[in-house]
DNA sequence: GTCTATAACCGGATAGAC
DNA sequence: GTCTATCCGGTTATAGAC
């Protein structure tokens, strides 16, 4: 087995291995020693690759983020149906939740700990909002749907869909105690919950 | 001046230092050093009154989640009308969110970094869930509202209104990069939002 | 009860061999 | 590029004087 043939892969096990941690536990709460074991690699190896935890705690927030925005944005198109980017943006966004429901936890609560690094890391929040209000007040406009200001339902869109996983433990323990089978079909029902409750209070 | 004296005051003292220290940093992020800083007094004396970290935070922690429950828990009436209850809630507990942003942050962020506590304060994780299955299934069966699963009434609810808390400094540089007192609007307006919101999209 | 000084520990980072 | 061994700073926790 050639050794320096493994880089790429080592480079990547480490950062998938990062990852995993860092989203659960944070960056405070997060071990370098975990990462390692988590890699199957040595703990100097890390820093061999990243030159310290902050740095390699900065590739995983930053795409976190840059991920995040990327979702919201590619469903919002400026002269489209808000009822339409609705369907398409919960179906992908709550897709996308399924398979990593802690991102949105890690995400606010980096920020919300160390808000310096909404300066650090402005180049990645980038958030469409120009087209997104045009494209409601256009519906708005044409009695496509009711009057409703846009960074609202912007808020309550992203809170229904994300409040779940956010609180999913809690929700957990709070609705079904005894068998935790249920939440998971709570959580799959929320696509048509969602759409179809703002089908209904979106009514012109 | 007695020294003697000072003792409920300091821990006291101590108590509001260390709420907000944790809630802002979480159990990992926080320092002793800091909390002494914050109420005045000196580290050792934090050991003095709570044997170690783990315990000060444990004090702070369930008063956290117990105080989270009880203004849920106080809304519901179970022979009430899901409407007024929508009201008296979204009202209330807006009004302590102002004052208190970060808790819902804090407490989902250690529950999510540490589930093992879900199990260690069960006793405070107590929400009327039974009662409020009843109001709701009772406001349906008598047309008062349109049909809804009662659990996620309850997501919606509860994400509608501390989701903007929850992401309010990431919602604050998305929405208004340039002039910060715009979110403080916005949350205010979001009462009214809420409210008139449900009272749509539940019309029987 | 409150302080200063210090012990004990842990975890990120570096040195150096292979 | 990867490992073992070690350093060193920071942080919790304790001892002991007042």
């Amino acid at each position: 087995m050639d050794k320096q043939k493994n880089k790429p892969d080592t480079e990547r096990q480490i950062l998938e291995a990062a990852r995993k941690v860092f989203i659960r536990k944070g960056l405070d709460g997060a071990r370098m020693q975990e990462i390692a074991d988590e890699a199957g690699i040595n703990k100097a190896l890390l820093h061999y690759y990243f030159r310290s935890k902050e740095r390699l705690f900065d590739h995983i927030f930053e795409n976190a983020l840059a991920g995040t925005f990327d979702v919201i944005n590619e469903s919002i198109h400026e002269e489209g149906e808000v009822v339409a980017f609705i369907e398409t943006f919960v179906d992908n966004y709550l897709s996308i939740l399924q398979r990593n429901p802690f991102i949105p936890n890690f995400i606010f609560n980096e920020i919300n700990s160390h808000p310096e690094r909404i300066g650090r890391f402005s180049e990645k929040i980038r958030l469409n909002v120009p087209g997104f209000k045009h494209m409601v007040e256009k519906n708005i406009a044409q009695k496509k749907i009711c009057a409703i200001t846009p960074e609202h339902l912007l808020i309550d869109m992203l809170g229904m869909c994300v409040f779940p996983f956010i609180g999913r433990l809690l929700l957990e323990k709070v609705f079904f105690d005894s068998h935790p089978a249920g939440i998971g079909n709570l959580l799959f029902e929320r696509k048509q919950h969602i759409i179809s409750f703002f089908k209904i209070a979106l009514q012109p």
